[in-house]
DNA sequence: CTGAAAGCGCTTACAG
DNA sequence: CTGAAAGCGCTTACAG
């Protein structure tokens, strides 16, 4: 490895001292335009770049964010969302003048890596995507005060930044497409065993639009079958369908969800889209790859990733402000599979 | 932002010199039972933790490594395999003590963010994702014996590290499974217009596949659409069909191609795995959301990521060797699209 | 085995 | 407007 031109070098090459040079790189005091010119030049002749690490030690500050992902995500965002999250994040955090670090868990156990980002200094702020729900590390944060967000993981801490799709309007905007084109009796498959807060909320959504329909909800017709990714929408689909009045049309309450009872109504050859009316939460490929295409509430994601970088950001550079929490709507994307009855 | 505790509160807490409590902390000179004793346990109690940037600063050594992915890469990898080269990645850059930064390039133009990272000396080396043919900002690491890996580029760059997939077997897998169920036409879509080499060498694949089996190939076998994501697939499948003798089997070289293809023959109600073979280069989840489940070759996405990491991190610390490249084979994955016939 | 001191490459009061 | 100097939190020869 080649020695890097210091700031030093540009000090003599200009004939200042270290000191002006610096002014000059911050535009951090008045500096005569003569000598603005010679270091200006000088430190293109010798293409000279400050080290983002001894200026990180001089003004305490790395500006490095870190991004903790947990090791599966079965939360709201599914591996296809990943990347529309990281490019949101990434986006922010690059015309911030940030960099992103990508810290995955690794295990299960307790001990959450992403403590040691900041233990370490590494970072300057963090965002915490779905951190499980008996984590309480973080909690060494809030009393450190230090900069994070909370992604995706509706919890109930007041004292956090968060921001989050809002799932409860997410089913009720599934539910309200589908009265909307006349189905009355609608089934609904609860994702992950109603074990995380997005999973019960956006069955509220429904319960809600069911409550200002004035209809009153037949339980058969909501479904939570028991954790397990592979065959969740499936079972509930055939719980659904053998019902002495089976529903006229199904949300999917998730990717998952969707990717399971599509498998099982295609086995059973029922006309989708025509038979059965059926909507996923949660946008993805799959939607878009299957006859009929599937109707879908889109989560944000990118915006979601963009607000969070924002939120961190602003922290670091502002100072600690009051915990704020953002709440972005999930968008309804209608294509051939709601039917209208 | 509460002031964090710094080597010197441990020091004095143990009532040693600071140089003591280095050398506990790195193991880097022999210290008594004693004075270790009473530093570890100042360590332990102060909740000390060293600063990573301090230490970057004074080891000259960050332990940051970066990743610079292009903005679309239509390549080799698409989207549904990004995480799964991140999380390969990620795993070797943790367990060896290094973290992650993320950098997305921006735009188009020729000004690369990568270098940013590497002027700026934030990072000890770095992972390129699929430079752009045109890109020759990486030279100047070249010279100046900056450790970093190509990723994915199967690039005439001798002086590089690299790694990929070997996109000629991928090829040639393909179509050795193809002859094996009886096939003897079998048409090829190549991707992207055969403008990257990865698309070219998985046609030639193919052709040594048939050079192998001694069999002469009919030229209108081999389909290089005109470039453009839409289309491209369904538009191949129509010339192949649409030929005096058409294909038993296609062979889809891309994702990308396999999806449109995939569209334009269930539209036409073509009878896939009945009688059309089909199968695809690279592994996407579509292949399993589909009926009936389409063969692929898997691009080992995750190995890649480890050894691309595990290469750059032996630079680091071993110094710079002379280049290597790494090749790993993809995967057939047999599954209900390849009728025998 | 341990301490004092220089140095890593910057920034920033403080003088002048 | 500019320079000299202290300091950011560590590591590492160098003495002893």
């Amino acid at each position: 490895m080649i020695r890097k031109t210091t700031i030093k070098d540009v000090a003599k090459e200009a004939g200042v001292s270290i000191g002006t040079v610096s002014y000059v790189i911050n535009n951090s005091a008045p500096v005569s335009a003569d000598t603005q010119k010679k270091i200006v030049s000088a430190i293109k002749k010798l293409g000279y770049h400050p080290s983002s690490i001894a200026q990180g030690m001089a003004k305490r500050r790395t500006n490095l964010i870190g991004l903790a992902v947990p090791q599966n995500h079965i939360g709201a965002f599914s591996d296809y969302m990943m990347l529309d999250l990281l490019r949101g994040i990434a986006d922010v955090v690059t015309s911030r003048k940030f960099h992103l670090i990508l810290d995955f868990q690794e295990n299960e156990k307790n001990n959450c890596s992403y403590m040691e980002m900041y233990n370490s200094k590494t970072i300057d702020g963090m965002i915490l995507m779905s951190p499980r729900r008996f984590d309480r590390n973080f909690e060494k944060l809030i009393d450190a005060q230090f900069p994070f967000v909370i992604l995706n993981s509706s919890i109930q801490q007041p004292s956090c930044c968060c921001v989050d799709v809002d799932n409860v309007h997410c089913g009720y905007l599934a539910t309200k497409h589908l009265f909307e084109l006349g189905h009355r009796r609608i089934g609904f498959i609860a994702p992950d065993d109603l074990q995380y807060y997005f999973s019960f909320d956006r069955m509220e959504g429904y319960r809600r639009a069911y409550l200002e329909a004035g209809i009153a909800i037949d339980e058969d017709l909501v479904q939570v079958p028991p954790k397990g990714k592979m065959g969740a929408g499936a079972f509930a689909v055939n719980k659904l369908l053998g019902l002495a009045e089976p529903p006229t049309a199904i949300i999917a309450g998730s990717h998952c969800i969707l990717e399971s009872a599509l498998t099982e109504l295609k086995r059973r050859e029922i006309g989708i889209g025509k038979d059965l009316g059926l909507i996923g939460i949660d946008n993805s490929p799959l939607c878009t790859w299957v006859k009929p295409q599937i109707d879908a509430v889109a989560i944000p994601v990118y915006e979601i990733g963009k607000e969070a970088a924002e939120m961190v950001i602003d922290q670091i550079e502002k100072g600690p402000s009051s915990p704020r929490r953002i709440i972005l709507p999930g968008v309804l994307i209608k294509r051939e599979s709601a039917v209208s009855v």
